[in-house]
DNA sequence: GTCTATAGCAGGATAGAC
DNA sequence: GTCTATCCTGCTATAGAC
């Protein structure tokens, strides 16, 4: 047995928050074993508790110093890509939105699983879901909601414009989250080309939904 | 201790699959013990093994005994909402859909379980996900295609309808799975007149998207 | 800061009485 | 079909050597 182990540059406590995060994100908190994260962190089963206290907090501690500084990035991303587009009107929100979230600055494997880790606070809030709701959902919600507000004609109710913001996250989240169910019913694959297709087709969804701007008389058969 | 309890009319093995189903949409497959669930089913621990086999198998039948019936009733509905609509329009599709989903055949708790099972399963599928894929998610995703292009006009490409009927289902599946979320950032809870407005803005969201009926010149700056 | 060793417990699964 | 008792594995967490 090799007693100190060569991980020049990379702190235990880093390698220990990359692949706990990796593997809670693919199999979600209960499924990992601190066996199984520190086996893969190369570094002995006690070091998770010196480092993070316990297995809870170190699922915490994933989402402060891995998700939050992500979404930061995105967010980032966001509101560059509104920079430079000085009068931007609904279309270039959710364009720049879509963009960020589905090619915007990360890696594919560090998108699925961001939103792998998002997905799962959503459908079963732990501690972790205050942390990133106050430091980023909220945030988010409520510059795009302003951002979309100062675009929009003046006929758009608040709750309206609410549900449309929940809409197009719902998109946006539903094609990053569900891959694997839209892999098994369209047979596409995330490539370059599916993504650049995808961004075009939540900013046109988003827009004129199933009509389109040919308008036709959708409305007629019901009284 | 009681040796023989009483159940009138209600089979340990059903019961087990109930009390199953709640908690595995609860916490999720890992976070629940078999002890948990005998204990909630008031019976002994070995009546799993007994009935099951295993802790898997007792979660796929979970999905092969509770979760398609109830997959069934809810597709049932909507067509019966549609059968009532001879010449429908997509509105009337989008409509069915959402009111089945939302409003259909289940209580809300049912409701609940029902979108907390489904969405495990998409986000990590297991041996579950083909069963239901097969006997549920094709055979729906398919009909509401067929349905979706007969009732379409014919400039709506496949790829482009394969993809609204996802962004379809994305906000179905959001505005339930993430309830508390959308309470958190909305306010609302999801009672009668919630859902209500719900379906409302599913249905002119899809048609509609951001610009609604009064169309204006969304696309006037990009040039 | 990293290791070994182990305490202490909870998990899934099985054998066999009734 | 339901129960008790138990096996054995794997888990989290801690104590203490180096």
């Amino acid at each position: 047995m090799v007693k100190s182990k060569n991980h020049p540059n990379n702190r235990t406590r880093e390698r220990i928050l990359d692949k706990a995060e990796a593997l809670f994100a693919c199999k979600g908190y209960h499924a990992v074993s601190i066996r199984e994260i520190t086996k893969s962190a190369e570094c002995n089963v006690s070091a998770v508790n010196y480092y993070f206290g316990n297995k809870q907090n170190l699922y915490c501690e994933v989402f402060q110093h891995r998700w939050l500084p992500r979404a930061k990035r995105i967010h980032n991303c966001f509101r560059q890509l509104l920079a430079d587009k000085p009068n931007c009107k609904p279309n270039d929100i959710v364009r720049a939105l879509a963009q960020a979230f589905l090619q915007g600055p990360l890696t594919d494997a560090e998108r699925v699983r961001h939103h792998q880790l998002i997905s799962g606070e959503i459908a079963q809030p732990s501690q972790a879901f205050n942390l990133i709701a106050k430091q980023a959902l909220h945030p988010l919600f409520n510059s795009i909601r302003g951002d979309l507000n100062a675009a929009m004609s003046e006929i758009f109710g608040d709750d309206q414009l609410t549900l449309s913001i929940f809409s197009i996250f719902a998109m946006i989240l539903h094609f990053n989250f569900a891959r694997h169910l839209i892999t098994s019913l369209s047979g596409h694959q995330y490539d370059t080309d599916f993504k650049n297709r995808l961004v075009d087709h939540i900013v046109e969804f988003s827009m004129f939904g199933l009509i389109g701007k040919n308008g036709e008389d959708w409305n007629a058969s019901t009284t």
